[in-house]
DNA sequence: AATGGAAGCAACCGCTCGATA
DNA sequence: GTATCGAGCGGTTGCTTCCAT
């Protein structure tokens, strides 16, 4: 059976998002919240096939998203889990929830493979991990597992190393309920970055709003962001929470404040329909970028829940060339 | 200062899965 | 039990920007 394409090839924009467009997907997803994503053209009018609507505000626009560089930590996690799980971004990004799968996934292409393969003997070449022989759905059913394993591994290697008090975590296990209709969803990330918020590293908690005036300082600044070197600060085009512009130390840093849980409450009438990960409490990412990775490592395990944070991916399972 | 190649990132495409009628 | 729909995932492409010459 041929499916039909998912949206009218006809009159649908592609390339490039504009902030305006970005603007409008923001307002309608606060409105709304995220899911239906098949409505969400005609509902806005935006030119734009569904599919791309839901990878923009995924991608790009969902709060809690830190862009900008990685982590020595995070670089070393991604390459322990690619090694346990193979390409997964998915299940990978899962881990690092203020991560998206897609910068996993670039990041893991641009930077690491070919650190990897500088690296010489290949040693560290992550396993075929998805048989040719095996359907994905197969695999995929295998993918807890996995993931269990993939936990356990980290869990055991990470014990010895102190003792870290975990944080609070309501919102991670939550994961996947969020999207309204994600069916299946693996990826926790979805749910748990937003309890990370916009630009953890600054966000105050606050609520998601986006007042009117809020909406236009977010043009102005997605107007000047764009044209941003991609290099080292990688703010990239139209970050509405924009990490980067909270190193400037604005006060502003919060205009567009998404999550916020505490908060998040009745003070916008939209607030109610904004999924989970809206109303999630913060992961103190200020803290430890990785504590919510933390929080679910150990989450079904309390009494692990002594493990030195800054010590969490000293962890030499493998041999790294790098 | 201009140009070509390389690198990085955002976005698209096709496939698959789960839910539902 | 089957067909269809909506959504998610992974691979790939194309554009933009930077850097070296």
């Amino acid at each position: 059976m041929v499916r039909p394409p998912c949206c009218d090839k006809e009159g649908v924009k592609k390339g490039p998002w504009t902030p305006e467009e970005d603007l409008v997907l923001v307002s309608y997803i606060q409105e709304h919240g995220p899911g239906n994503w098949r409505a969400v053209p005609t509902r806005t009018g935006l030119m734009r096939c569904s599919k791309s609507c839901r990878l923009r505000w995924t991608n790009y626009l969902r709060p809690g998203i830190k862009r900008g560089n990685f982590t020595d930590q995070e670089e070393k996690l991604i390459v322990h889990l690619q090694a346990l799980l193979g390409n997964r971004w998915a299940a990978i990004a899962s881990y690092l929830p203020e991560r998206t799968d897609n910068d996993i996934k670039n990041y893991w292409n641009t930077h690491l493979k070919r650190k990897l393969q500088s690296g010489g003997d290949g040693a560290a070449k992550p396993p075929a991990h998805r048989p040719a022989s095996s359907s994905k759905g197969q695999w995929e059913r295998r993918l807890q597992t996995d993931i269990d394993m993939a936990r356990r591994a980290l869990r055991e290697a990470l014990t010895p190393l102190g003792d870290l008090k975990p944080q609070q975590h309501d919102g991670v296990d939550a994961a996947g309920a969020s999207t309204g209709g994600g069916g299946g969803s693996d990826s926790p990330a979805s749910s748990s970055s937003g309890a990370s918020l916009c630009s953890p590293s600054v966000a105050a908690p606050g609520p998601y709003v986006l007042t009117t005036e809020n909406i236009s300082r977010m043009l102005d600044g997605w107007a000047g962001g764009r044209k941003q070197g991609r290099r080292g600060g990688s703010a990239g085009p139209g970050t509405p929470c924009g990490a980067e512009s909270a190193s400037t130390g604005s006060s502003d840093a919060s205009e567009v404040s998404y999550g916020g849980a505490a908060v998040a409450s009745a003070a916008t009438p939209t607030a109610g329909a904004l999924s989970e990960y809206e109303r999630k409490p913060a992961v103190a990412a200020q803290q430890m970028p990785l504590s919510a990775l933390e929080s679910w490592l150990f989450d079904d395990d309390s009494h692990f829940h002594q493990v030195q944070s800054a010590s969490l991916l000293d962890v030499p399972p493998m041999d790294y060339p790098f």
